[in-house]
DNA sequence: GCTTATGATCGTATTTTTACGATAAAGGAC
DNA sequence: GTCCTTTATCGTAAAAATACGATCATAAGC
């Protein structure tokens, strides 16, 4: 009647768990084309990329911050705008950690 | 007063959709556990990674279709069990495919 | 045949994500 | 100062994902 209090959990490292928030990020039709918009067009401010979204401003504003929140893109505010960017130095750093996994 | 009917739509390539789909499956701590244990396990049955993860049989089974619709792992029924391992050429088309980008 | 073991699927409750309009904040033009 | 532009945030409704118990299906052992 021996019982073993096992508490399971995610056994993640902090490294996997970034990597996990990237690929969430990335995981969304809308937030990947932002990604690959801002890869073709390397300096562009929040209204260019609403143009090219089928969504409102306020969505994309949001799918923004999730990418910022993964640390994938950058944005500095300049003027009245933003200007977004892709973050070179995380994106190398996950392509690194994609190509070691598994 | 000409109104440009301009139907707004993501505009993502076959590639970058099924890239997109396993980005999703690996977004989640139980699916990239799931995976890295499969790949430190090559070949192993649903009860062993139900074992190591804090979920239901089956919470564990949904999430491994996940992975299997999104092509990363497959499975081969062996007698009353379903036998996993990793799809090693999905993963090599995925890791491919993160290098190419952005 | 009956029983046990294994795992997928169903039905459903809860949580999270997504999307939008409305509003707020901040900078430039005047 | 007043407008206008730009964008982030708030509040909320709708959709999707997550998790679980219960059930179903299949195979092996007897």
């Amino acid at each position: 009647m021996d019982i073993t209090h096992e508490v399971k959990s995610y056994d993640l490292t902090t490294d996997e768990l970034r990597l996990m928030q990237m690929m969430k990020a990335l995981g969304h039709p809308a937030r990947m084309q932002i990604v690959r918009y801002l890869s073709e067009n390397p300096q562009c401010i929040t209204g260019d990329i609403v143009d090219v979204l089928p969504l409102a401003q306020a969505t994309v504003s949001q799918h923004l911050k999730v990418l910022r929140d993964a640390g994938l893109v950058c944005g500095t505010i300049e003027g009245p705008a933003t200007c977004y960017c892709l973050c070179e130095q995380t994106v190398a750093w996950f392509k690194q950690q994609v190509g070691d996994l598994f």
